[in-house]
DNA sequence: AGCGCGGCTTTTC
DNA sequence: CGAAAAGCCGCGC
């Protein structure tokens, strides 16, 4: 099923996050109507039809951690690529007091 | 402050 | 079509 609204809307969204800053899923889930499928965001980008397109690596936990991103492993290219468009990550989270971005 | 449990939605087999 | 897993979140102890 890549092709729900909601998949769509949530790749949208995350699209519209400006280099250097971040989002949660919880965010991006309230930003696609639907507040409670912050989960289902999850699911949505593990699916990620659009990888190139869609920068899914800026979205992390409310916690400021990275959360999963393949199945723990790609978070090293994470990190990396995060740290590369200028938010800094350490022990594996980042400040969403300074570069959370909620403003789509 | 740190750990644990249930709940909500979507995607996949 | 039905059931299980998933890149989570919030509240309670």
């Amino acid at each position: 099923m890549s092709g729900s609204s909601f998949a769509v809307e949530v790749y949208r969204t995350i699209s519209k996050i400006p280099s250097g800053r971040v989002s949660t899923y919880g965010e991006v889930a309230k930003n696609v109507g639907k507040p409670k499928a912050s989960r289902a965001v999850g699911a949505a980008l593990r699916a990620n039809p659009h990888a190139t397109i869609v920068p899914c690596h800026r979205v992390v936990k409310s916690t400021g951690e990275l959360g999963g991103y393949n199945g723990l492993k790609g978070i090293a290219r994470k990190v990396e690529l995060l740290e590369r468009e200028g938010v800094p990550v350490r022990g594996g989270k980042v400040d969403l007091a300074k570069y959370l971005f909620v403003d789509f």
